[in-house]
DNA sequence: TGTACATCAGTGAACGCGCGTTCACTGATGTAC
DNA sequence: TGTACATCAGTGAACGCGCGTTCACTGATGTAC
């Protein structure tokens, strides 16, 4: 049999996963930079000095949490912005994905666009850098369509910014229409296509 | 001589201001939800109580915030978004108008950015209800614009919120780049306006 | 203008409470032989 | 397999501290006559 954690291992990588958990869902009410460290091992269940063994702060646990939300997310770009169907059809992929992404991870949609420009200096960060990552994903995605002949690499990477933060916003109106009736999240949809439309319309034109 | 406020009043408005002033400054550090009442009396020199003549709570002193920030903004649309000139020195004219802003204005603005998303309920509804009026303001400067005609009420909505979200991500990349070199912020103001740029592309081939 | 009373912005003491962090500890798990 | 020692995730008491809120107060400003 190959190597499986040992006992002590797994149960703390439980227990950190337990404090991840319990996290994300008190600061669906707050944010990052009031959420106290007791608050968080009271709902898990443990002494407030295990905290340490696992975090040095709470920022710290707010870094850890950018990786879950976005680290991997990665692997779903190629599929977003790979260039089978036309336009129209992609279009509709990335706004149902965008439906269904936050459907199944609301917390985490609603931690990194609350935090994205929120207190806490080194989780800002992260998610820059995350951010930054993805645009430069698409590109190089943006770049194996027919549409992006001529381009340079620079317009190509500002397109592709305008993309991821699109998505984002999007994100966070579907995150907004979530408890509402589903005639609000199809509200959503329609007005997230129509912006990715024209955007899509200026890159056709965008030389010449 | 025409009505002078009293004295009395006249200090009231005076210490109110102080603790908009003192909250202001250190939420550049923080986020509201965990901003303190004390905290902010301390900054300003009055008693914790002498908070509770002024406010009923921090979040109270954020939604006051909102509308110190984001009321004054209204009369800046039209000349923004006026018709006067084609479409890229509008665009030009909006790049410069919005980095004049950040540059007088750094904290407005990133509470602004930091409390759209943010963890306090009331101040996020008073911020999306002022966002909301800027796009209905924009909607109908657009509509005035003779590559408008054709358009849906609809369709200029949806543009004029596209308009106004990456006025605000532009705003906000301004403000990363405050502390930094003239040339980060050239940056930013160039690629500000080659996505503007797309987006006026994208809206002269919308129709047909 | 002067006087007597009302208003009310800001005070200061007091309260109970939860916070982050330290420290020496325990006892189950891991390892060497 | 069994034994003896090492590791280390989680404990629990203790600390000093700042928090939000209450309350009765003070004294300058406002008002009525």
């Amino acid at each position: 049999m190959s190597h499986t954690l040992g006992i002590r291992q797994a149960q703390k990588q439980k227990t950190r996963q337990s404090l991840l958990d319990a996290a994300l869902a008190l600061l669906e009410e707050q944010s990052l930079s009031s959420l106290g460290l007791r608050e968080v091992t009271r709902a898990v269940g443990v002494a407030p000095t295990a905290f340490y063994r696992h975090f040095r702060s709470t920022a710290d646990l707010g870094v850890a949490l950018v990786e879950e939300a976005l680290g991997s997310l990665h692997l779903m770009i190629g599929n977003t912005v790979s260039d089978a169907g036309d336009s129209e059809e992609r279009i509709a992929r990335a706004v149902e994905l965008i439906a269904r992404h936050v459907a199944a991870h609301p917390a985490h949609v609603r931690f990194i666009a609350r935090e994205r420009h929120g207190g806490v200096q080194p989780v800002r960060e992260a998610i820059a850098e995350q951010l930054a990552r993805f645009a430069e994903e698409v590109k190089v995605e943006l770049a194996k369509h027919p549409e992006s002949a001529g381009w340079s690499d620079d317009d190509l990477l500002m397109l592709a910014g305008l993309y991821v933060d699109q998505m984002l916003m999007t994100a966070s109106l579907f995150l907004e229409a979530l408890e509402g009736p589903e005639e609000e999240r199809e509200r959503v949809a329609r007005v997230a296509t129509r912006r990715m439309r024209l955007i899509s319309i200026g890159r056709r034109h965008w030389l010449g």
